[in-house]
DNA sequence: CTAATATAATAGATTTTATCTATGATGGAA
DNA sequence: TTCCATCATAGATAAAATCTATTATATTAG
């Protein structure tokens, strides 16, 4: 007994006609009558008086009838309590660290939004190792993040953005006309540090101390707004992405000597059940990538 | 959402191990992974968190497995109730013609019972007229017919047995030794009929109606036995099956000039579910045939 | 009564689905 | 580490559902 036979075999009792029933479930009339037919083989029973083409209802396909009516509806019923445990919620948990939140996230959730309007997304700015474990804990669905160590075997992976870590100082400044820098003429210059757990950090200040470097940091801040006014006034220098620093006149972006490359991807759980809107996004990624190539 | 993914889900949390589930099932542990995975595609949700390659019952799944069981529950109970109003009857309703009943079906019926001692069978006596209807209104299951017209589209037939009506009389009467009568030889023989709405005596009297011949008919019984007690007592003649006469040395059984073919059948409704009780009768009277051959 | 229309069953082809085999990845135990 | 247990995946194969085309029979209209 499956539920599609037991669908075929109502529709027939609704009808009373093997050919509109037919038509009504979108299949064809023999693939009905087989339905009812393996019932039948399988009860040992005849649902069906067969009476000059006419079917009529046996006793026993009208207990069948009866009790199966009841069945289907808590089936309706459980399926769509499922459905709307899943797909109703048109939410994605998305994690984003701060630096991409004011940089590169806007421009791709505008386009998003405009192409599914229907679907909220939740941000949950922090940085890459903290949600790293959210994805892992299935706290988010999805995560923008900065990716540095070996792969992670518990997650998908897309590339969306790679770009350098340069050194941002004011356009007077006496290292902003040079071809690059190295982290050892930084030890006297003071330095903002954007804020953050994000693997861009560790990686940074690994290299600080792999040259036994001690930085100086003059202040952390999380706002890209305030790190960019202390160095346009000339305070300090900070390590931001190459495309922040392009953005800015006032602001020279100098490229390190030895390159600290970011890797910007979509990262998501394996092995784990993706909702439609959070696949949806990722195929979004996917082809807004492509067009940005 | 289908019955045997839902069974394939339980069986997955009863063991909490997808492994085991699948021999549980009989089938192997891809199947039951890819169930799992059917579902929570079809929902939107996920059924289980993934934890180090154990699976842990996420909310949603909580929920199904609980009312799934329910659902299940139903299922069953249904599936066995109809089950048991078709298998558990063990009783085949057949149709005998009262000269038949006498003659070839106790051999046959001994034959079945040895074989299925558990099928009983409801022995209808009522002539092939009378069978033949009730075999289409769906009242007999099966009927041994004889049949004489011409093919009637809404039955099935299976040759049992062919042979013809011979005019039998006590061994000294004066047509016994004749290689053949004609019914003008009747004219004035007193007949006794067996008694019966059989096509058999349709035939037989519309034979002598064609003729214009008013056959002396002492008179009808529907008892085989006091028939041939009244023939070998040469008090009258009779009409009956060649095999009959030949086993009672008393009589003889005189060929008829022009024959009357008897052709003995089993007859069943076509379009009808045929219960697997009246089906081992239908496969046991083929291969019962075969070996008669 | 005959012709046209409608219905359901059947046979055989085709597509879809289910299941299997083989393999790979990963976590935990020895 | 190495081995075992476990689940996921890919691709092949078996099974099932569905389709197309046809047949037989009823019903209806002319």
């Amino acid at each position: 007994m499956k539920i599609s036979q037991i669908r075929h075999f109502q529709a027939v009792c609704r009808y009373k006609n093997v050919t509109r029933a037919a038509e009504s479930l979108h299949i064809t009339q023999p693939s009905v009558s087989s339905s009812i037919k393996e019932l039948e083989e399988e009860f040992g029973v005849n649902l069906f008086h067969r009476i000059n083409k006419r079917l009529v209802l046996t006793r026993e396909g009208e207990f069948f009838l009866e009790r199966s009516n009841l069945l289907l509806e808590q089936v309706d019923t459980l399926e769509a309590q499922m459905k709307d445990l899943g797909s109703g919620k048109n939410l994605i948990r998305i994690g984003v660290p701060p630096m991409i939140g004011t940089f590169l996230f806007p421009a791709m959730f505008d386009a998003f939004h405009e192409k599914y309007p229907e679907i909220k997304l939740e941000m949950v700015e922090q940085g890459s190792r903290i949600t790293n474990k959210l994805v892992k804990s299935e706290e988010l669905d999805l995560a923008i993040a900065i990716v540095d160590e070996a792969v992670d075997h518990e997650l998908h992976k897309l590339d969306i953005f790679s770009t350098c870590l340069v050194f941002c100082v004011r356009s007077g400044h006496p290292l902003a006309c040079r071809d690059s820098v190295g982290l050892q003429d930084l030890r006297q210059e003071p330095i903002i540090l954007f804020k953050s757990d994000s693997s861009q950090n560790a990686i940074l200040l690994s290299r600080f101390k792999s040259l036994d470097i001690e930085p100086n940091v003059l202040l952390s801040s999380s706002q890209l707004y305030t790190i960019k006014h202390f160095v346009a006034a000339g305070r300090a220098g900070a390590f931001l992405f190459q495309e922040i620093a392009d953005m800015e006149p006032d602001i020279a972006g100098v490229p390190l000597e030895e390159p600290i490359p970011m890797d910007i991807c979509l990262i998501w759980k394996k092995n784990r059940h993706i909702y439609s809107d959070a696949a949806k996004f990722i195929e979004f990624t996917k082809s807004y990538n492509e067009g940005a190539k």
